[in-house]
DNA sequence: AATATAATGTGTATTTTTTACACTAAGTAA
DNA sequence: TTACTTAGTGTAAAAAATACACATTATATT
């Protein structure tokens, strides 16, 4: 007696919720999209996932396509599965977070005309966005709020040279509250991931204060120590 | 001019990581697979999800079919989406876990003659498992532990009503390793979810520990909170 | 040159949390 | 009654988190 083989009637996307900090605001690349369902509605970068990719594959492509942006990593977080999610079809959608330097030298420029353009866009100032994305960005809020306690990820949006102020200004954007001067600085410096570079701020109106760069090394012993019980 | 089509030639299917505390031991539940491919393997529960579920209800439906279990509480961690992960086409899984308290009034019955028979193994003692089940295993098993530590989870592996000791044994199994009892103890009650029930063990054969039962309310709160930076 | 401005950068005392550590109490079995 | 086994308890020391205010420095203005 055999039972019913798989079905292959479903479709798999991803959508990547990518963070940027820029003059000292907290956004997020959308994408305006310029085709059917919800032409011309904004929207998180996704797409289908292809044949001959993995999972990690694809959000990379697909975010290149529609961003620009490549060498990102990111990382997965949530699937969503609502039943009506996609008018399409059936769509299981695989969503990845990652945190990014914005300035200058990364250009947003879809590829495909899938995407009308690209736009970083400041978290407080979504447009209504399509499909269930609003959902799926409150949820990718949440995961980095949770991760930013643990890791110092937040590192990873600001340019190589920062200042210790730049630092605490991420922080407390993520985590929407002010925090101690004076005690943040104690407590990011014992990571120990951070480097003084014997260096000033050039350009500023008052007083400069000193740059930091962070030591990818001990960075990435961190991600692998655990706190025990 | 017009993009492709999104092509629906994929499927979508849940595995479930069941933990289970029984007679001291760590146990998953694994059905031994009565369909090709991997027939005669043993295998997490899992199946394709179905046209009108979405991916929880696709998850509490699967459990129930091949193991007869039911009114779990089961939580999605990861997905799973290797190329050739599935000999028979594309398929992204999505894993889910679960922690489950063991005894008695819970049988395992299939309903389903997709899996032979469901059976709780302990964790150090695994057989070779089909498809990528051995990786998503892994994964979930160090996803429990980065959550057992911040969250007392450890109880719902428990019976209704147990000691302190037994709470402890949970945590030093799935941790692995020893903890100290006088410690272990005053943080655990520090939770303020456990409950005096100013009753003994029945039936040891050496002093009887008190027992405790836990704070569903309480329990629940703080699952909202989280630690300030 | 002097002054105003605005952000940088620093220390300490207090409280809270974590850790390390060893013996007595109670119940059962022989 | 004795031997055995597990339950149950406290304290001191160290480490981490918190609360809190002023002097310093570079620039811009007059």
């Amino acid at each position: 007696m055999e039972e019913v083989l798989p079905i292959f009637n479903s479709a798999v996307s991803i959508d990547c919720v990518l963070f940027g900090f820029d003059g000292g605001e907290l956004k997020i690349l959308l994408i305006e999209r310029n085709e059917e369902p919800f032409k011309d509605w904004w929207a998180l970068p996704g797409y289908l996932i292809g044949d001959d990719e993995s999972l990690d594959q694809s959000a990379s492509r697909i975010l290149h396509e529609l961003t620009g942006l490549s060498d990102i990593y990111m990382e997965q977080y949530y699937a969503f599965g609502e039943v009506g999610r996609h008018p399409q079809g059936r769509v299981v959608t695989v969503a990845y977070y990652a945190l990014l330097r914005l300035g200058g030298d990364k250009a947003l420029k879809p590829l495909s005309n899938y995407a009308k353009k690209a736009q970083w866009i400041n978290i407080n100032e979504l447009p209504k966005l399509g499909f269930d994305h609003q959902h799926i960005f409150d949820k990718g809020l949440e995961k980095i709020k949770r991760r930013i306690k643990h890791l110092p990820i937040a590192f990873e949006l600001l340019p190589e040279k920062f200042t210790l102020t730049q630092v605490q200004n991420v922080y407390e954007l993520i985590l929407g509250k002010k925090l101690d001067k004076r005690n943040f600085r104690k407590k990011i410096l014992s990571f120990g991931v951070l480097k003084d570079l014997d260096e000033k701020q050039k350009g500023v109106s008052f007083r400069a204060a000193t740059l930091y760069k962070f030591d990818k090394r001990k960075y990435a012993k961190l991600f692998s120590k655990e706190i025990s019980f």
